[in-house]
DNA sequence: TAAAAGCCTATAGGTTTACTAGACTATTAA
DNA sequence: TTAATAGTCTAGTAAACCTATAGGCTTTTA
């Protein structure tokens, strides 16, 4: 499961997205027409700006705005920032990998071998759909 | 990620289906075999037991015994007796569905609608992989 | 009847989650 | 220049969850 962390840091950035201008969006903006705690998602947008998704300006007229174009963000990178790894379990995930403890050998563990097959299917959805897709109320099937 | 008592759920039935014989295996034996802890473990199996998985039998030569035949026994169903949702969002989970509060409305919204097809995607996988699958050490692919 | 083996209750340290409070700092419009 | 605005940082925290451990109780069978 998602926490929430990362389910609001994906509907802070979906809700960015889809505005027209690039001028920066308050917090507070986002806190309220999504249904935020303001506090927690000030925490979730630091960390996204710390990670090069979004940058900031303070002051009058300030607010964040996203980096980087809608297309060129992945949800899977999103996830991965916000969330830790898409793998089920540490010893198959790629960007988070972690030795199985009480495995005689990972190579031939059957159940390794299936949360790969679940990795992969997973990750074919979310490293090729984009902040751009979730602008979009509803998504083309594949 | 799923919770070692999954994994640990999951290692222990796959080590029960092996057996040849249907005499009942010892937590110990599990536990020493599978580098699981024992009292751990037996928490993990009273709960099979209770979901109707596995019987046991007190006593000397007693121990537990799979109920059902592995060929019928999804790893659908066992994660979803272990860890619960295997949706990654309560909201578009099949089994345990819970309202999404912050949502405005969850027909439209294209994070649900995108984990929706992540759920389908890792169901498709776990519904129609059983406990024999994971008896063989390499996994045919699909 | 004693050993074996599962069953039950209780506990406990550690981590994560989901926040909240409050002060500080930078920016800008008036 | 200053007041208001808005992001930043530090701290803390209650509750839940995870991963066990300890110890005694009950049932069964050789």
């Amino acid at each position: 499961m998602l926490s929430k962390k990362t389910k609001y840091g994906l509907k802070a950035l979906t809700y960015m997205a889809r505005k027209e201008s690039k001028n920066p969006v308050l917090i507070s903006e986002i806190a309220e027409e999504e249904n935020i705690s303001k506090k927690f998602l000030e925490i979730i947008l630091l960390q996204l700006k710390n990670s090069g998704f979004l940058g900031s300006k303070k002051g009058k007229g300030g607010g964040y705005y996203l980096i980087r174009e809608p297309k060129d963000i992945s949800v899977a990178a999103l996830i991965r920032i916000l969330e830790g790894p898409i793998a089920m379990l540490p010893c198959v995930s790629l960007n988070f990998y972690e030795k199985c403890e009480d495995c005689k050998d990972e190579q031939t563990c059957s159940i390794s071998i299936l949360m790969m097959e679940v990795r992969d299917s997973t990750l074919k959805i979310l490293e090729n759909k984009t902040l751009q897709d979730l602008t979009n109320t509803t998504l083309p099937h594949l």
